[in-house]
DNA sequence: TTGACATGGTTAGCCAGCTAACTACAATGT
DNA sequence: ACATTGTAGTTAGCTGGCTAACCATGTCAA
């Protein structure tokens, strides 16, 4: 994620615009706002977390387990409710499983499949993590009201509509 | 940035709030929907740059130099500006320079010191890249009018401010 | 004047993303 | 029966974040 310290002031945007006629200038601070917002919170996200010795990665592995009833999940399905590439768990869980928080249960049936398992650490973990987290998200969004909220929300629904209309056609 | 591509279901909220009572829902689901559209926002981003044969970083990088007037800045301005550190932007300027995008300039009255110069291809390629990029931007943001960028704006605003508050006390 | 500190940039080594290629195993069709 | 194809997971090598440590150079004060 672009790390957006020095938005552009209106005189940057006008040269901007100058040299690039196709410029939508609210549209640009619109987008630039958002993304500068976005990295704001996931930063105070990752802050959050390396109180608790976790990152980003490796937090949402241990949540996506702890959803399943019984706290098993394959590595593939993992990567894919992720939204990462199945290289990229393996290496997640390389290091979950050196720390004790995951461990790896090799198949009977089908000798290819692994299970993953959250150990009793990883729910330890968790439980030492979560409180922390909804405490931090409550007060990050506190600013908006119930309504504000519904709005923001209904706001962002259509920006990510448009985006799958695009990347669909 | 998390890749969020399995939001969390109604029943899975439930779950979670019960064993996590601190939990406030609306503010998750805010939270959550935001970074899930900014990283799908990213991703386009991404999707756009990787056309013309650049990462985000190192397109950042070229903006920067180019809202100079002389197309020249110091690496350590450029991290400053960019939000990353100075061992990242040696690393960066590292690529942009294999490329012959940018160029670095070694100081006279102050050896310490390096000018990073935007080179005629870096602004050539600058020039091949933003005409998409805004053109992209635009048709992401069709979907809100005026009206509703200044509303959305509004709202990033009023969050970005509670964040400033905490991180400041 | 020179010793201590400050500053600009790089290097080294870690983590976490990616793609491409590989291994092992399963399933399937002739 | 066996060759082909498909699937699950890992490995290798790239990029680009980070921190910490490390020159080299300036600066400043005793």
């Amino acid at each position: 994620m672009l790390q957006l310290r020095d938005l552009p002031t209106p005189a940057i945007l006008h040269k901007f615009a100058q040299r690039y006629p196709d410029a939508d200038i609210t549209a640009v601070v619109t987008f630039l706002h958002l993304l500068r917002t976005a990295t704001d919170l996931s930063d105070a996200l990752d802050a959050c977390l390396q109180q608790h010795a976790l990152l980003q990665g490796r937090w949402w592995v241990l949540i996506l387990l702890m959803r399943e009833v019984d706290g098993t999940a394959a590595p593939s399905a993992l990567a894919d409710k992720a939204g990462v590439s199945r290289a990229t768990m393996t290496g997640l869980l390389d290091g979950l499983e050196r720390d004790g928080l995951v461990e790896r249960v090799l198949g009977n049936h089908d000798r290819r499949r692994v299970a993953i398992h959250l150990t009793a650490a990883g729910q330890a973990r968790l439980d030492e993590v979560m409180p922390d987290y909804y405490q931090r998200v409550r007060r990050l969004m506190a600013p908006l009201g119930e309504t504000d909220r519904k709005q923001f929300i209904q706001l962002l629904d259509r920006i990510q509509a448009g985006i799958s209309e695009l990347s669909g056609s």
